[in-house]
RNA sequence: CGGGCGGUGGCUCAGUCCGGUUAGAGCGCUGCGUUCGGGACGCAGAGGUCGCGAGUUCAAAUCUCGCCCGCCCGACCA
């Protein structure tokens, strides 16, 4: 090409952050609204969240699960029952205090979280061991008055699911917390192609409100770690304020133990962030609005035929199944832009498989197609008569694309996963970008907070016991009594 | 919330310091024609409350103040 190509988007490896926003706008997965903090997801962005929202959905459900909708506001009285609840969501709370031009006599709050408009309804619903467990998810948005916002990863509005679940026993709610943390983790590596970390909090990172917090963590490649997903175990604090009690068959009135767990819509920006390359988006096949995309390649004296015969072949294509679903074609037929301008666009688009069709092709019984996720380009045979090919040269690269972006994504986790022997180790890891820090952990919340002072990280999850009583904390030098991971955070 | 930078056709920006007629460019867009195997070309054309609101002035994109939004850094963040 003579000419110097166009710059569409920042080179990733440049400028990360400058490469987010401009594939977030570029790709029309979203654009800014009015309202700081605020966006808009455009349809192909939405349909990407919808494309997740399915997988997701389906493992809620496969697990016992029932989909239910709460309201939207919460009267102040109830987010103020629990006590470290309101204490850690008040700064981030939207408050209506009007009806038109009348003040209310409550403020309501707009759901930062619905623990409390679900637990005060649970406590009507429930009364016998029988009523148990309650096992409620809701998809919908929540908002949370955030002071720095970038799209999908913190936005003052955003979507997500939310489990709120109610049982007999804490054991029995121990296994629902831990059941979802695995949801969640399988469906982001084995849906999004992502690799991630789970474990619990400590004390200091947990949920306002919770005894305990599990989550999964992935690693950006700017060596930040992204939180992903969390499960709560609320233990009997909700239960007591909100008066949820059950009779046992032991003739003993006793509190529900109760759970939550959630995933927003911030893992779709680290589905973005994760996979994306120089040339835009990278989707994984599984949740790509569009799976494969057919150009033809459009000559004036081979038009009709070729636009023919590229969109029976596209229909033919869309006839496959793949991950269990019918494949998602999209036939480009538009004759107003160029073949070259669409392949750089359905690259930035982060489109899974290119198929062309023309003139050439047509005449040898094939077709180009181009994989974007490994960036091969290799000619697969088609019968133009009857449209027969081999379903495999197309679902066998999609699988293949699925499968080496999460195997990109856990090699460059194990890379970004580095053992820190002492703090000034973990201070270079963090400074230098380089990702987890993995150490024998023993330490205190003053110690957790002295370390975040100095070097920015945050205890991402903790691992593993630690047995051997003489392996020391990496920090305090106590006996450690756990493997534990720090990083720098979004 | 603090510090820095920015906001001018859809996009990227020039013009602002030093106020002065009809506010420019490239890209994109519209129409017509020629094209089409990696971001096509020609000709013609449309498109602007200069982020919003006050103030100073004979005169404001330009100066002053307030506010909104975005980007970067920090604080905060289940």
């Amino acid at each position: 090409m003579a000419k110097e190509e166009k710059k569409f988007i920042t080179k990733k490896s440049e400028n990360l952050s400058q490469w987010y926003i401009d594939v977030v706008l570029g790709c029309e997965l979203a654009d800014y609204a009015p309202v700081k903090g605020c966006m808009v997801f455009r349809p192909y962005g939405w349909s990407l969240w919808e494309s997740i929202k399915e997988y997701l959905n389906k493992r809620i459900i496969d697990t016992g699960h029932v989909n239910a909708q709460f309201p939207l506001l919460i009267p102040e009285s109830f987010l103020k029952k629990e006590a470290e609840h309101v204490k850690g969501f008040a700064p981030e709370v939207a408050w209506v205090t009007h009806g038109g031009d009348e003040k209310l006599g409550e403020r309501l709050a707009i759901r930062p979280t619905s623990e409390a408009i679900i637990c005060h309804m649970y406590s009507k619903w429930i009364n016998s061991y029988r009523d148990l467990p309650v096992l409620i998810n809701q998809w919908v948005n929540v908002m949370r008055w955030e002071k720095k916002t970038k799209p999908f990863l913190r936005t003052t509005e955003f979507h997500w699911q939310e489990g709120h679940t109610a049982h007999r026993t804490h054991e029995e709610a121990m296994e629902e917390v831990i059941r979802m943390l695995h949801v969640y983790r399988d469906f982001a590596q084995e849906d999004l192609a992502m690799a991630v970390l789970s474990g619990p909090k400590s004390d200091s990172e947990k949920f306002a409100g919770a005894d305990q917090t599990h989550a999964i963590e992935a690693m950006m490649p700017d060596g930040k770690a992204l939180q992903s997903g969390t499960s709560h175990d609320l233990g009997q604090h909700f239960a007591k304020v909100f008066d949820i009690k059950f009779l046992d068959d032991d003739q003993v009135e006793k509190y529900v133990w109760q759970t939550s767990w959630g995933v927003s819509t911030r893992i779709a920006g680290g589905l973005i962030m994760m996979h994306g390359d120089d040339a835009g988006l990278r989707l994984p096949p599984k949740i790509a609005p569009i799976q494969i995309v057919v150009v033809p390649i459009i000559f004036e004296k081979s038009k009709s035929e070729v636009l023919e015969k590229a969109e029976a072949l596209a229909k033919a294509l869309g006839g496959m199944a793949v991950f269990g679903r019918p494949v998602r074609v999209k036939f480009d037929a538009n004759e107003q832009v160029s073949a070259g301008f669409k392949f750089n666009h359905y690259e930035m688009k982060g489109v899974p498989l290119r198929v062309e069709v023309g003139p050439k092709d047509i005449e040898k019984g094939n077709v180009k197609i181009v994989d974007r996720i490994s960036g091969a380009k290799e000619f697969v045979s088609v019968n133009f008569s009857d449209y027969s090919f081999d379903p495999a040269e197309f679902t066998g690269r999609l699988e293949a694309a699925q499968k080496n972006l999460f195997e990109n994504s856990q090699r460059e986790l194990e890379s970004r996963t580095l053992e820190a022997g002492d703090i000034s180790e973990l201070e270079n890891i963090v400074a230098n970008s380089r990702g987890f820090a993995i150490v024998n952990w023993g330490g205190s919340d003053e110690d957790e907070l002295a370390i975040k002072e100095r070097t920015s990280a945050t205890l991402r999850v903790l691992l593993e016991p630690v047995k051997d009583g003489n392996i020391k904390c990496f920090y305090s030098g106590n006996p450690a009594r756990c493997r534990a991971v720090f990083a720098a955070s979004y």
